[in-house]
DNA sequence: TATGAATGAGGCTTCATTCAT
DNA sequence: CATGAATGAAGCCTCATTCAT
């Protein structure tokens, strides 16, 4: 990837993720990027095809923030990784940045990316089938929504008190 | 209110619910309204205006799905409407799309509208301290997270088992 | 005259005058005129109806200024009145509006309405005649010409000293 | 400035003093310049832009114009350049359109432009000075004043004898 | 690879005008 | 006589995309 794909990568992140993608014009794009407006279309065919190469990008970072829960073996452990996720990367930019694109995009184009989050999933229930709750699967369920709903409070209520509930969350599951 | 009022409503609320305010152009509205588009603009001003008597309109129907909820006094049925309270009106599809337009717009425009939910916390809190649990703001809380994550996979994940999860929450909370 | 033709014709008139004939909706006229739109429909068939009843009106405004002075009959003050015809309107603000309002109907739509001078231009080809210039003609030519060019000044220009240059003007012509 | 940018000003600049400025569509230029409507946006920005590049470059126009006037140093021939400037430029059609726009912008948007005049104006009164006027700064302001009304008849009164007056003009001020 | 001029479709909005009441 | 809802054409402008250089 050269260094200009990047530049135009890096301005259609932060404009999809401020704006939205339908909002977020290819000249919008190219000016923050500091490119020219045909470049992009060089390089990714056209709107579409840079939106897909960001969902790509996206999918990668999340591999990445998944990968340290996937691979923990003490179920205690996952959950509280899982459950600490958010509030670790809500301290830089970048990453609100990130959670922000990933949520705006499933909304706006409506595809919720299941398989993202499907090892994830297997992994809670391994936990909390080692942890001995008794619905295991419901237990794994229940948690990911959370996530969700912790995610869009957390991102579009400004007063959302992320931490405090994060704190609250560990007490009830003990982690 | 006149009819065709009525009509540019009904066709700007499904459309904006299905493909999102800035991607629905206002000739779709009037197209589907089967009106003139220049209507649009005599009766809402601008496509801003209509989208506020969109948000308006909305907050009239949550305000009626609320005051179940809020006039209730026994603390265990506070909570069971209150969980139960989208699962109820995911029966009926004119229900799906009205959640549907809250979070999309919620999502495109960055607004949370939280006085609208502020009543219904309150009353959470008032039957968590009733159920004696130790920490009735946090509960209350947390609970509303999850009636944001719910809607947020009931809308986006197709597979998504919402009855499974609200009987599940039902049974944790014990109502 | 009905009271609310009236009412359309001033509010017309007025904005005609400030914003100019094409830049003027209907509906603004109506708003002014607080009057429904379709009103104005009915008594003026359309808005160049309305256009023509408004230059109709200034020209019997204009054969009220200038009847003082085609019935003079000194040459003197013929002249001396025909100069200050415009100082003496540029008093109350209805006058300017009056005299703006011929001046930008007259260049918006390149209508000069010479019949309108062409008594005035007579009258003063006798006064010049009478008080023995060589050519009464093109005096009264430059003289009409002087006025079109005071006129647009005085509208055009906020810092013009029209009165002075009037005192001057009769200090050349000796009125 | 790239061919089609000319094409798209001479279109506008004809079309403008036709019709003025906002009778004057943005479709109408593009189709009269042969070129795509979104050109004129890209160049310009917007219509009012376009009217800027315009009034500029009739400023430009008029520097040339008037830098005849402003070099010469003999006061009678300060004079009559200027009483000669518009009859020279009203031989070739282009000259016309030239005038025809600079006052129907004046016009329509009330805005005089005395800065460019100021230069002449200066000229003019010392040019009177030197020929002993008693009162030369009155006398440069007539002789401006003047040329807008002769500007005014040229323009918009179809019969008027713009060189009988002009000769006349000279006579009387002895150029 | 990179630019930016150029396009045409479509978006939001205004407007003159008509018509039922 | 008077209203104001309703229309359709047109106006200004933005956008994704293409193409010559």
């Amino acid at each position: 990837m050269t260094e200009k794909q990047e530049k135009i990568l890096n301005a259609a992140l932060a404009l999809f993720a401020e704006e939205g993608y339908r909002s977020t014009s290819t000249s919008k794009v190219a000016k923050r990027a500091e490119v020219s407006e045909g470049l992009i279309f060089r390089h990714f065919g056209n709107k579409e095809g840079l939106l897909q190469a960001i969902i790509q990008l996206g999918e990668e970072q999340a591999s990445v923030l998944f990968a340290d829960i996937i691979t923990e073996t003490d179920p205690r452990e996952v959950i509280k990784k899982f459950i600490e996720m958010i509030s670790k990367t809500s301290q830089d930019e970048e990453s609100i940045v990130f959670w922000k694109l990933q949520f705006k995009i499933k909304w706006e184009l409506e595809m919720y990316g299941e398989h993202k989050t499907e090892a994830v999933e297997q992994v809670l229930i391994k936990a909390f089938t080692e942890l001995r709750y008794l619905q295991p699967e419901k237990e794994a369920n229940l948690l990911l929504t959370l996530m969700d709903g912790l995610a869009t409070r957390f991102i579009l209520q400004k007063s959302f008190d992320l931490d405090g509930t994060i704190e609250f969350l560990k007490q009830k599951y003990k982690v």
